[in-house]
Formats: C-alpha cells, structure tokens, sequence
DNA sequence: TAATTGACCGATC
DNA sequence: AGATCGGCCAATT
C-alpha cells in the first residue's frame, strides 16, 4: 500500500506541464478528502524534489501559496512562466490553465491506473 | 490527552 | 480586492 505522502507525490506527478492544480484537488485526487492541509508538507518531504513539478499546486482560486519574497515562491513563479503560465496579481487563471482530470477517458483510465495500479477495479478489502 | 501548527478552503462582510 | 472567521485534517509538542 502506497503512503499518503507516495499517492500526493504520484497525483502531482500526473499534472501536465503548463496546467496547474489546487491543493485541495490534489487531496481529493490522492483520496485524503478534504486534507488539502496536508498536500504542502508532503511536498516538503519530497525526495526529490527538482524532479517533481510542485510548482504546478496552488490555493484555491489560483493563489500562490507560498510567501512573497521567498525563494520558493520565485522558483515557482519562474517555473510556471516558463511554461507558459500567466501570473497576475498573484494568482493564475484558473480558467486557462487550471486541470482536473475528467478531460477524456484515456486521462482517466491513466490516472486510475497511475494512481492504484491495474486491477483499480476489482473489488475492495 | 490537549494544544499548537501548517505551502488550505469557503462563506461573509 | 482584502480581511476575518470557522472548519478541516494529520503530525508534533
């Protein structure tokens, strides 16, 4: 069984380049509910943190999350314009660039799969 | 066991 | 748009 923090990892993971994600979107899609108080931490506890796209989470509403004048957040502000993101007043357009799975059935039956593995259909316990 | 703390969310003013 | 407040959930004191 996979941990909280390793299912977080996988859903942030999945978002595509140029799209960004709400934590707690990504907590509903990791299946913690409504534990988006819990997605940031686990972000922290990475392992490898260059390779995962962090930077695609934001609040709710498209806001930042990180505080201004952090390295963070100008990391994360860097990463998304270079993919494209428009930033204004702090927050992204949600609108354009927000993702949730649900845009066909192929990204659904792969992020079924990304996230329980094969056999995502059989019978629980 | 209780209090505190977060890269949070939503409604309200 | 910005500030407040109550609710939320898990880890740490």
């Amino acid at each position: 069984m996979a941990t909280r923090d390793e299912r977080i990892w996988q859903v942030v993971a999945a978002i595509p380049r140029g799209r960004v994600c709400t934590y707690g979107t990504v907590a509903a899609l990791a299946g913690l509910g409504r534990g988006a108080r819990q997605v940031g931490p686990a972000l922290g506890r990475a392992p490898d943190r260059t390779r995962l796209p962090w930077h695609r989470v934001v609040a709710a509403g498209g806001r930042i999350a990180l505080p201004p004048g952090s390295a963070g957040r100008r990391t994360q502000l860097a990463r998304l314009r270079a993919e494209g993101v428009v930033i204004r007043a702090g927050r992204v357009d949600l609108a354009a660039h927000g993702w949730e799975p649900g845009q066909g059935p192929v990204a659904d039956a792969w992020l079924d799969e990304l996230l329980w593995g094969p056999g995502a259909l059989a019978p629980e316990e």
